[in-house]
DNA sequence: ACCTGAACACCGTTCAAGT
DNA sequence: ACCTGAACACCGTTCAAGT
């Protein structure tokens, strides 16, 4: 029964693996259907009888990482604490993957996004929010997470691939000095901050501001 | 000294404004340096001495549009009020440029979103949020608004440019509905919330429970 | 100084032809 | 059933040549 699904043949897996490898490498540009069969050491139009087109590949891509950080295994089951887990999840993906910041926040309502607000929208019912107000509730942790995805990923676009978080923050907060302080003096006041500030940290912040903000509500 | 400068011979405006047109009326896709220079009647090379490149040209379209966007004349002049109204602004521009939305959410730290962070801070200072807290306050209600934003120009891209908001809420409430029970309690139970509910109304919620969140912090 | 338009180096996708 | 690879219909961008 041993037919051939190993090293040889192609599979829709095989596929998805080295689309996740040549973004990982190379970020959003480096995923052409050339190159990826001359990687897959196949013709260009063989990837066609797994996947349907590139938009279906990169949305496979994503949905591979998301199930990944979504399999949180979190020892604080609060539902605050599940809430978190699955922000900071998605956050450490993200990062890993910048490119996927930048799929989940042009893709709406596609698998690995309902996923996500699936996942928020059972921990908002268990912290109690009322049903009328779930939907918004869940809604703002969801776009809140979705933009800072997208950030991150835009600021991993414009650096080569191998800057450092440290120069990077660095070269932001060089603009934000330069800038005319008349104009602009809430983003000179701050530039030291975006200077040397946690990402992560930032981000977590974000999560308990709207969580607090559902808290009071009530 | 009328030296021409009116209907014929290209311009930079000129240049963004069809830019903006086309982008409009045919979203993301629509807009080509080919279909471009046939509406400005020139040839394609024309639009690069008044334009460095296409993704110029698109920030250049942004933050015509976000101009207009933040130039709010708001009567309530407290510091939530003008947040609000900063919100709203940008809704309704990307409600009405939903392209606009996919441009902010995978452009960090551009010129408009650098103006927009800025308002947004000032507002958070008048508010009364302590030095060491605006920067993570205004970036949180920043991600949020760009999220959404993100969200909005995903939903308007799937379907055809004409689609009206119910339409477009009902076909995701169906997605929702025919979703397993069991495995999506939530969305389940959401659905219809989903079908006929408020986006403006549903985006200001988000933003309202990031403002109670900053206020309990203190 | 500004514009033309052919040419270059790419894309995603299709499809007859092979095995 | 699965794969090949040439071909098609596009892109953004460049650049010699024009005015």
């Amino acid at each position: 029964m041993a037919t051939r699904t190993g090293q040889d043949g192609l599979s829709r897996e095989r596929i998805v693996d080295a689309a996740i490898a040549m973004l990982d490498e190379g970020g959003d540009g480096a995923l052409t259907f050339r190159a990826l069969s001359t990687r897959l050491k196949t013709g260009a139009g063989a990837i066609y009888w797994h996947v349907a087109n590139k938009s279906e590949l990169l949305s496979a891509a994503t949905d591979a990482i998301l199930a990944e950080a979504l399999r949180s295994d979190e020892a604080d089951t609060s539902p605050r604490g599940q809430i978190r887990a699955i922000a900071l999840g998605l956050f450490d993906a993200i990062d890993e993957h910048p490119w996927v910041g930048g799929q989940l926040s042009r893709l709406a309502s596609q698998a690995g996004t309902l996923q996500i607000f699936e996942r928020i929208g059972q921990q908002v019912e268990a912290l109690g929010v009322p049903a009328g107000e779930q939907f918004y509730a869940a809604s703002a942790l969801l776009n809140y997470i979705l933009g800072s995805a997208g950030q991150n990923a835009a600021n991993a676009r414009v650096h080569e691939p191998g800057t450092s978080r440290a120069d990077l923050l660095g070269a932001e907060a060089a603009v934000w000095t330069s800038l005319d302080p008349a104009t602009f003096p809430f983003l000179h006041r701050v530039a030291r901050q975006m200077g040397d500030h946690d990402d992560r940290e930032q981000f977590m912040a974000g999560i308990d501001l709207i969580l607090a903000g559902i808290s009071a509500g009530r």
